[in-house]
DNA sequence: TATTGTTATACTCTATAACTATA
DNA sequence: TATAGTTATAGAGTATAACAATA
């Protein structure tokens, strides 16, 4: 009962948003994998190999290196050599790319925030109240 | 704060099961977009010209009409003539369609219940607890 | 020899444009 | 002439395989 409530929720939350998600994508001129690339480096925290990068986003390493090229063409990312195993890449975060990400990610965050304001506040204050524990314990 | 909230537990339950779901497409040898037309006509609860398929997909005529092109050769979906306009084309799902759907969303569901089970009884009936007034009112 | 990453090639999915049939 | 849908063509993104450099 839960999860199919749940499951509805999601769904209406997060797709009524896409048009706008993919259009923002588009207008930064960056691809949905590109986009993966990027956050997938602001949440590490710290520069990846190209190889992990290749299997957190369970893509080919062929894939992930077309896709970090234009990245760092475009001045999102830097790749040099590691220099402990130059057979390597160590692909960072670039002031650029993270830029890029907080702004479509906002994007992201707009349709959450028109979301919750659609609620009435007993409503508001009832899912503030079941999210925050669970978010906490799990810490998200 | 609950914005921010709400889109971690979003990211949380959604994207972790993205890896299964891809599979489960996969294995169904059937595309997201191709899933994305017989959920459509699955909530439509009826019917579609292949004009307003696009519309709602936000996708072209073309890449629709491919989509359903091979949809309707395996038997998922079927494409009439519209005897009120015979330029119009009417899709509408099959038995197998509505199978096929309900096997791939399962694991969407799978995922959902599987965070579901992860939580502590109090924070469950909490979120049940907020989300039933929502989904009731928004008649999700 | 094995591993990391890049390049070559082929395939899928998409959009735009040209086309066919119907209105 | 306009509209609904299909087909032709080109571009983006991906995987597999062949390759280069390093271990």
């Amino acid at each position: 009962m839960l999860t199919r409530e749940l499951g509805l929720f999601l769904k209406r939350v997060v797709f009524a948003n896409n048009r706008e998600f993919f259009r923002a994508l588009q207008e930064a001129g960056i691809s949905f994998t590109q986009l993966k690339c990027v956050g997938l480096l602001v949440e590490a925290g710290g520069p990846m190999s190209l190889g992990a990068l290749s299997e957190e986003l369970a893509l080919s390493p062929a894939a992930v290196s077309r896709a970090v090229d234009g990245l760092v063409q475009r001045g999102e990312l830097r790749r040099e050599e590691d220099p402990e195993d130059r057979r390597s890449k160590i692909v960072s975060l670039a002031a650029k790319g993270r830029a890029t990400y907080d702004r479509i990610i906002a994007v992201r965050l707009a349709g959450v925030r028109s979301f919750v304001e659609e609620l009435e506040p007993g409503e508001r204050d009832a899912l503030g109240s079941a999210l925050h524990p669970i978010i906490e314990r799990l810490s998200l």
